[in-house]
RNA sequence: GCCUCGGUGGCGGAAUUGGUAGACGCGCACGACUCAAAAUCGUGUAGUAGUGAUACUGUGAGAGUUCGAUUCUCUCCCGAGGCACCA
């Protein structure tokens, strides 16, 4: 060995080109895609690519995430960390119509800028599988996707009240309007009604709630999701309505606390409540209610939020309603402080037990009656009220009288039947009465709404919708099929009423007559109605009655033949509401055990389902032969319940309701009608467009561009104009992790042996300030894709981390504030892996970190010392008789990784770094070398680049980044002498080295002969001593 | 108002089945090297008292449980983020 050797020069700039270059050329972090052994999907969000270039929070969290995945890889998974770019949306296309330019110009120079810059961070991103949202290769699948919802029902068009920002001259969602402000402009939102396309996540409310039971995320992000979904349960109650001593009709309300029914003094109804227009005629005082209720419709965001704190409303003089619970006239009032979105749009107001009544009645003067007291239904002991301050009895007293609202627990008082229950037992037992009085019944409410995917804007994906006026005339020329039931109707020709007015809007209609004599025949049934089956086409509607509904879903079941709708009235596909014994009696002239096997038959709705464009269920808990309760339970996957008060069975010869229904879902009203575009047309190209201002008149830029509206009808080949909405970038992102190990296939969207391989997503790292809307988006798509049978998980993220947000100097980054940090430079001036190693000391990675300037010098300062140090070693000492720091650091290294606790791993390799610098001369030449190798690899997932550079020095194999973390021996960590800590008192008074598997005796014994604690005892009697094993020694005197 | 997270030296932050508070780093002070500075290296660094060993105080405030509390319980204060007339 020579001696004195010289360290090379630390040149991070050239060594990170070489390694970057290398790691490149070898495609060493190509993942083998079909082939690997243990897949494991790293996963981080992609970024919105900005014109200002990569915000340093994004190399805070891809870094982080890419020493897991570096980690990870070293455990001997198959590391796939793919990334991408989510361009779509305003930011851009603001930002384009900015500075002049294009957009797609400035996408390609930003695409370009962005990736380059990914590139300098050293990650091990796998950049042969790219994803673009904004590409056609891309959207064409987020077409695709909208699509398999429009066919499912699942995306639908409405009017809607929604909010419009005039400066952005778009359509918001309510989750980007901040306080009644636009989330990008600030501009305060108005509000206009525009048709707006809406995806039915309030369809899988429960079940987005559901699986958060059982997902592996942070409880607190956990608890965003449940509280941004809102399930409330209640009860849905009806009031009469009475004008002039007469009956009119009711009103139904929500409520969270039916157990204060009796306390309900007045009723409020939202101002867009339909009673207000329909009661029009009889309230006394309209031009007052009609001047009130017109302002508070046209109210903005703005003004609501202004009005906020004082509640305003108008009583509807001439009506009033009943509590049904009390009996007693109560007034109903009009208020914008009840929103018409949610539950019913009209509550009962109990002003002693809710705020919102209480001031509202305080301020009108309306009657305040206290119905639950305040005390512990068990002890009887009154709660503790206000703070320590006030006086409780006061309180109480106000309480009952009226005085002071109490929104707590309690027990009832002036409830009549629910006196002395408490609110738990009072809620159940007033739930019972109002469902035995017919009055009410359990109810749950969300405050999730659907998700408007529309926007009137250019740079995103147009939707995929042609609209056609020919098909509207069409449509209502289709073939009808309706059966009867068992019940014996006549010449089959159930509900006449219903097939004579199909008819005058020109279906045609087929009412086959079966055999329905005393012994009802499945088969037969079936094989009489095969022949009408095949007399229709994609577009036809099935409407079957009680057993016939359920003859013909049989003969769909096993059937290639698809319907366009089928509506199952008071269907056998329930079960039978008594027993068979019941039915036995009450037929007695019919075979009631052939009816029972027709009744039982077992159906697989799966097969049935794909065969249907959209299905009803109607029926009615009044049937004297269907339970309705099994009907809830069923939830067939896309049957959409219908659950009606008061029909025996639908056998009458007339039911306008029931007929009105049909109508409703079989006929647009509307003058054209969505068709979708078929999958082999798409993508729908986004068309150049020079200029991409929105029109501002609530349609999109591309209303603008003739060519492109105009096209034909993919189903009837008419002069057709295609739909110029183009759909919210949160629908780009909420499928992309689908897309990575599919990019290479273009006749699918993901294809299946890949998605099996390598879906659900294994760690899933991102901002917590996605943990709402993204991760629920994303949530409910995959379930829908699940629920078409594309893949078959539920979760897309079988866990989620979420990363803190990083500061400068305790500020928030801004570009306003100019304290904006750029990677770039810090590349530049450090390089990538003292960058990388200072954001991760940072702090906690869940909780953030504030950058320092001085600090990222400090770190610059220990990558320079661990460079010489590793190069200054030499190994002619004698050798270091305790070597097991190293083993105790591979071991806490390890773990912290594992924990993504980085900046504990960047501490513990900084003390391993600086025991190896106390003892460099004396290490031997064994000792050096396993140190070299060691520090090669427990810094290659942090310090990817130096890592390898020190790999190559020591002659290692191939990349240090292919390599295997390294073991470490377990004995070592157990250290064999150990520092007894002895307190008196629960103070530290000294410490002993002591062997440690050191006798609890023997422990105490020398403890209590320390010079040291003889002081403290000096002469005091020792009343106890504690012993914690390997720990320490406490004298309690 | 509600929900969630947090409050530890001059600063960023460590430390949890309750058991040595302040790891690691920044900053600062002093020293070495140097004509000098930078860089580098070394020493010290929670506060108070003391030359010192040491003693007392100390994890937002107060109380409680315990031999022992940064950790658990209760009350309160402050900060950050999210939601907000959701019945």
């Amino acid at each position: 060995m020579k001696k004195g050797r010289i360290v090379p020069q630390y040149n991070f700039a050239k060594i990170e080109k070489k390694w970057q270059k290398s790691w490149q050329e070898k495609k060493v972090y190509e993942v083998d895609i079909n082939n690997a052994k243990k897949p494991f999907y790293n996963l981080m969000m992609f970024p919105y690519p900005s014109a200002e270039g990569l915000h340093v929070g994004g190399v805070y969290t891809y870094t982080g995430v890419d020493a897991f995945g570096r980690f990870k890889r070293m455990q001997g998974y198959d590391v796939f960390e793919p990334m991408g770019l989510d361009g779509f949306g305003i930011h851009s296309e603001n930002y384009a119509m900015k500075i002049g330019e294009h957009i797609d110009d400035v996408s390609k120079r930003t695409e370009k800028n962005f990736y380059r810059q990914l590139s300098s961070i050293g990650n091990m991103f796998d950049w042969s599988r790219t994803v673009e949202t904004y590409k056609p290769e891309y959207y064409r699948w987020t077409q695709w996707l909208f699509l398999q919802l429009f066919k499912k029902g699942l995306a639908y068009q409405k009017k809607a009240k929604v909010n419009w920002c005039p400066s952005c001259k778009t359509v918001l969602s309510d989750e980007q309007v901040i306080q009644g402000q636009c989330e990008r402009c600030d501009s305060f939102v108005e509000k206009r009604e525009l048709k707006q396309w809406f995806f039915r996540i309030t369809k899988y409310a429960d079940r987005l709630l559901k699986n958060l039971d059982w997902i592996d995320w942070p409880e607190d992000v956990k608890t965003n999701q449940r509280n941004w979904i809102g399930k409330s349960e209640g009860a849905n109650i009806k009031f009469q309505v009475e004008v002039a001593g007469e009956n009119k009709g009711e009103l139904e309300v929500f409520t969270t606390r039916p157990d204060t029914l009796f306390g309900a003094t007045y009723m409020v109804l939202a101002p867009e409540h339909e009673l207000v227009q329909s009661a029009k005629e009889v309230i006394e005082n309209w031009s007052e209610v009609d001047k009130y209720v017109k302002k508070a419709i046209s109210k903005s965001e703005q003004e609501r939020k202004n009005d906020e704190k004082t509640k305003t409303g108008v009583e509807l003089k001439g009506i009033s309603a009943i509590n049904p619970a009390s009996g007693e006239k109560i007034p109903v009032w009009v208020a914008d402080y009840v929103l018409a979105g949610y539950g019913t749009g009209a509550i009962m107001a109990v002003p002693a037990h809710d705020a919102r009544d209480f001031e509202f009645a305080k301020k009108f003067g309306i009657e305040v009656k206290c119905v639950v007291e305040p005390k512990d239904s068990k002890t009887g002991l009154i709660f503790r009220l206000g703070t320590p301050k006030e006086d409780p009895q006061e309180k109480l007293e106000k309480i009952y009288k009226g005085e002071e609202c109490y929104e707590g627990l309690g027990v009832s008082m002036n409830s009549g039947f629910l006196n002395g229950k408490s609110t738990t037992e009072a809620k159940a037992e007033m739930l019972e009465w109002l469902e035995k009085k017919n009055v009410g019944k359990k109810s749950i409410d969300f405050k999730l709404r659907d998700w408007c995917v529309s926007r009137q804007r250019y740079w995103g994906p147009p939707i995929p919708i042609v609209w056609c006026k020919e098909c509207a005339k069409n449509q209502n020329k289709r073939k009808v099929l309706m059966i009867h039931g068992f019940e014996g109707v006549g010449d089959g020709n159930w509900f006449p009423h219903l097939k004579k007015e199909l008819e005058e809007k020109g279906c045609e209609v087929f009412t086959p007559t079966l055999e329905t004599n005393t012994k009802p025949d499945l088969e037969q049934w079936m094989k009489q109605l095969k022949p009408y089956l095949d007399k229709l086409d994609e577009n036809s509607v099935i409407i079957g009655h009680s057993l016939g509904s359920k003859a013909i879903l049989h003969l769909l079941e096993g059937n290639k033949q698809k319907v366009d709708k089928i509506f199952l009235v008071a269907s056998a596909i329930g079960n039978l509401k008594r027993d068979w014994k019941w039915l036995a009696d009450r037929w007695k002239n019919s075979d009631v055990e052939s009816l029972r096997k027709f009744w039982e038959a077992e159906l697989d709705w799966s097969k049935i389902n794909p065969k249907v464009n959209e299905s009803f269920a109607i029926v009615s808990k009044d049937d004297l032969y269907v339970d309705v309760s099994n009907y809830e339970a069923m939830e067939l996957d896309g049957l959409n319940v219908e659950i009606w008060d008061g029909h025996r069975h639908f056998q009458q010869t007339e039911n306008a309701a029931l007929k009105d229904f049909i109508f409703e879902n079989l006929f647009s009203n509307s003058e054209a009608v969505a068709v979708p575009v078929p999958d082999n047309q798409l993508p729908v190209k986004l068309p150049p467009m020079k200029d991409f201002l929105p029109e501002g008149t609530g349609k999109g830029p591309l209303a603008k561009n003739a060519e492109f509206v105009k096209t034909t009808c993919p189903v009837c080949g008419a002069d057709a104009e295609r739909e110029t909405d183009v759909s919210d970038p949160f629908v780009d992102s909420s499928w992309y992790f689908f897309r990575y190990p599919s990019t290479e296939f273009d006749d699918v969207a993901f294809d299946k042996e890949r998605t099996k391989k390598w879906l659900p997503v294994d760690s899933y790292i991102g901002g917590k300030e996605h943990t709402v809307l993204h991760l629920l988006y994303s949530r409910f798509i995959t379930m829908v894709l699940k629920d078409s049978g594309y893949i078959d998980f539920d979760e897309p993220y079988k866990k989620f981390f979420g990363h803190g947000l990083i500061t400068k100097e305790g500020a928030k980054m801004s570009k306003s504030k100019g304290n904006v940090v750029n990677p770039d430079v810090m590349i530049e001036k450090y390089g990538a892996d003292t960058t990388r190693m200072y954001l991760r000391f940072l702090g906690d990675f869940s909780q953030g970190g504030d950058w320092r300037d001085s600090g990222i010098e400090g770190m610059n300062r220990f990558t320079k010392r661990l460079w010489s140090l590793f190069f200054e070693l030499e190994g002619n000492g004698k050798g270091v008789d305790d070597f097991s720091m190293i083993d105790k650091t591979i071991k806490v290294v390890g773990e912290d990784l594992e924990k993504l606790s980085f900046n504990t791993a960047v501490a513990r390799l900084m003390e391993f770094v600086n025991w190896v610098k106390e003892n460099k001369n004396q290490f031997n030449e064994k000792q050096v070398k396993k140190i070299k190798e060691t520090m090669a690899l427990i810094f290659a997932p942090m310090m990817p680049h130096i890592a390898e550079e020190f790999w190559q020095e020591i002659g290692g194999e191939s990349f240090v980044c292919e390599q295997r973390w390294p073991n470490y021996d377990k004995d070592k960590i157990i250290d064999n002498e150990i520092e007894l800590v002895i307190q008196v008192n629960g103070k530290l008074r000294d410490k002993i080295k002591t062997p440690r598997d050191i006798t609890e005796n023997e422990a105490k014994k020398i403890s209590l002969e320390s010079e040291n604690i003889q002081k403290f005892i000096n002469g005091k009697e020792v009343r106890k001593v504690i012993y914690v094993p390997g720990k320490l020694v406490n004298i309690v005197i």
